[in-house]
DNA sequence: TATTGTTATACTCTATAACTATA
DNA sequence: TATAGTTATAGAGTATAACAATA
């Protein structure tokens, strides 16, 4: 009895956060950048974005994610490029460093999650990569 | 079919903390402060902490904490006090504000929380409980 | 010597408000 | 008018290194 029963589920929740924070966290810092660059360059992996749909990505305000991307773009990660369709607009896309950075980050990050839940049944595991999706939407895409 | 086999196990912790993340900003945003600060001081509700213990709890370095504390001392939140058994250390412990807007914190976010899952039947709730138990260690409490 | 905590310093992160340019 | 993004500013968060005091 390892007194499970104590634990309510939205302090296990908070829990199982505080674990992703972590791992984010030191991922980041064995590739010398921070967690929010982390999170940054993994949103770029499926391709560029817009700022305006960056910052609904990320819950940024556009003034910070400016800033979030110029120190990202003078550490050689990612780069702006213009929009043809909307000259006002600019595309947010990985370097080749920070692509290799993302795809590393994206996997280690995947790695540790899953070894945390290594003695978990597969059958659990599923059941509760099921409820996840039910409680957690979506990030928004498309605004 | 909402198309839940696309969605692997860590990638579903990550959304999750996203959501418990976001969550936890909202609710401090609505109390007027950080989400670091509400961390602080829900790591306070069960009575004083030194600043050692409490960096471990928080994952933070000391001269972090030392910071986080001051600006939450300022604002009336916690106050430092003496460790008669140890004439290094302090105890931080929460105002009576403090405490009055830990309590709210702690409470709206696992309101907040489990309104995400009030879908999910609570069988499934429990079950996942209890395997978040298993994957995410309790946070260090004695170092 | 080790531990507890602070100070000094340098960045990073974030929001609000005001702004420019384009749609 | 609305939207995309930047700039200016101020405050908060964080780490590293050096330090003081106590164990």
């Amino acid at each position: 009895m390892t007194r499970t029963t104590e634990l309510g589920l939205a302090a296990g929740l908070v829990r199982l956060a505080n674990l992703v924070n972590r791992v984010f966290a030191d991922v980041a810092r064995e590739h010398g950048i921070t967690p929010q660059q982390a999170q940054l360059l993994c949103k770029l992996i499926q391709g560029p974005v817009g700022m305006a749909e960056l910052g609904r990505k990320l819950d940024l305000e556009k003034s910070s994610l400016t800033g979030l991307v110029d120190r990202a773009e003078r550490r050689g990660l990612v780069r702006r490029v213009r929009d043809r369709r909307d000259r006002r607009a600019c595309l947010i896309e990985l370097t080749d460093d920070g692509t290799r950075i993302a795809f590393e980050t994206h996997q280690v990050v995947c790695d540790e999650l899953e070894k945390a839940a290594v003695e978990v049944p597969v059958a659990d595991q599923e059941r509760m990569t099921d409820v996840i999706a039910r409680i957690a939407p979506d990030a928004p895409e498309q605004g």
